[in-house]
DNA sequence: CCAGTTTACTTGAACTCTCAAGTTCTACGA
DNA sequence: TCGTAGAACTTGAGAGTTCAAGTAAACTGG
């Protein structure tokens, strides 16, 4: 009963896997390399960056980190442990805590993020026409939409 | 000197970051509780069931798995545990070493495969239409296109 | 108003992955 | 033919991730 993946969906279903793999592989290896850190830490500081008073709490951090909430507790206690974040308890809500970039760790986002779109360029975008680019825009918005709609 | 991501360019790669990684988790999700194993271990078996005879050389399966050395190595190894892969020495160049399904192997991936499989429609097919995944297929290449051409 | 549920977050253990180093073995050139 | 270079694979330690379970605080309906 099972509809298997007919040959080009085969082909396309692992060039997709191999790329993607491969885009993660590059950005985590140079950022190890050039600043110590995983991408996965690079996006926690990006986005706490991007935000008010450069502070989130755990939860929405978590959603726009693409991260779970374990992960990123997990994360965030290294990150202190090198103080680039700091925590905060929430006077309004006790089970709340923010997570705040600290100075050093803003420091050390701007010095990682020529390196790291570098990265990001040189693996997808260097690769890619105008119109590739558009469409992957689509495609990935396809993926992420909700399955019902 | 940093060209940096326009505001098209931001999302479109932010996208593209969290529908691969979506995709991934998702799909390690699914064989972890329903078979058991990471989608890496997943993708061993596969290139395995498809050599002659069920067996390939531990760097080439690792060419063809998207896989480090290493990384087959110690997966190799787990597998080996589990009776699904037995290594055999290589007469010919004592160097080498071979991974081979058993048979054990060949049943646990046929019983995961047709869930594996709706996952990857879930996920991808079902959501493109068919000129969306031809396209992904274009950029898929050219990402894996070396550097030099 | 208070028992039960839900929300927010943390923790520990098991597991996988990475990186660097180590072990064998083959190949090659003088 | 000997020694050095290189190839194939393994190993161990360190780090990140996941899952399930645990804590604590805030709701919520009877």
């Amino acid at each position: 009963m099972t509809r298997w993946l007919d040959e080009d969906e085969q082909r396309t279903w692992r060039a997709f896997l191999a790329a993607s793999q491969r885009i993660q592989e590059d950005l985590d290896r140079q950022l190890q390399r050039d600043s110590g850190m995983p991408h996965a830490y690079y996006a926690i500081l990006v986005r706490l960056s991007e935000s008010p008073e450069r502070r989130m709490r755990m939860s929405e951090l978590a959603a726009a980190a693409n991260s779970s909430q374990s992960r990123l507790s997990h994360a965030v206690a290294r990150l202190e442990e090198r103080g680039w974040v700091r925590r905060e308890p929430c006077p309004a809500d006790r089970r709340v805590s923010w997570a705040a970039l600290t100075d050093e760790g803003f420091a050390v986002l701007a010095a990682a993020a020529p390196g790291h779109v570098g990265a990001v360029r040189q693996s997808l975008f260097d690769r890619l026409s105008a119109d590739q680019v558009e469409q992957l825009a689509t495609i990935c918005a396809a993926i992420l939409r909700e399955p019902g709609s």
